[in-house]
DNA sequence: ACTGTGACACAGG
DNA sequence: CCCTGTGCCACAG
């Protein structure tokens, strides 16, 4: 898809990840092709639309994202715990819950 | 249309 | 452990 932007990339990809699971910023950029653009993809999250599961994307240390909307980082963790992910102190397992896409 | 600056990050020192 | 540098994209002027 060479006329769309990285963002539409990322939005597809995002839609993908089912609930109860979780991707990093990084590995959602390198699916998209710039392993290097993790914080591009925070950029797309914050300003990007809704409809997007964007709580379901953290941070390479399992933390939820510190600008999350409307509630900040809290608000993120409590919709992953809504998914049935434990989060404690705003902090996931990225081992038990990091989805591997496979597009 | 172009340039400058910032951002929900990551890896390395 | 804290701090710095790198790299990519989006937004505002």
């Amino acid at each position: 898809m060479l006329d769309s932007s990285f963002r539409q990339r990322v939005y597809e990809i995002v839609a993908r990840i089912p609930s109860g699971r979780v991707m990093t910023y990084g590995q959602v950029a390198a699916v998209c092709g710039s392993p290097q653009a993790a914080r591009a993809v925070g950029q797309i999250a914050h300003f990007g639309d809704a409809g997007i599961p964007w709580h379901r994307v953290v941070n390479a240390n399992g933390q939820t994202a510190s600008g999350f909307w409307p509630d900040g980082r809290l608000g993120q963790s409590r919709l992953l715990r809504d998914e049935n992910i434990k989060v404690k102190d705003n902090k996931l397992n990225l081992v038990d819950y990091l989805w591997n896409p496979k597009t």
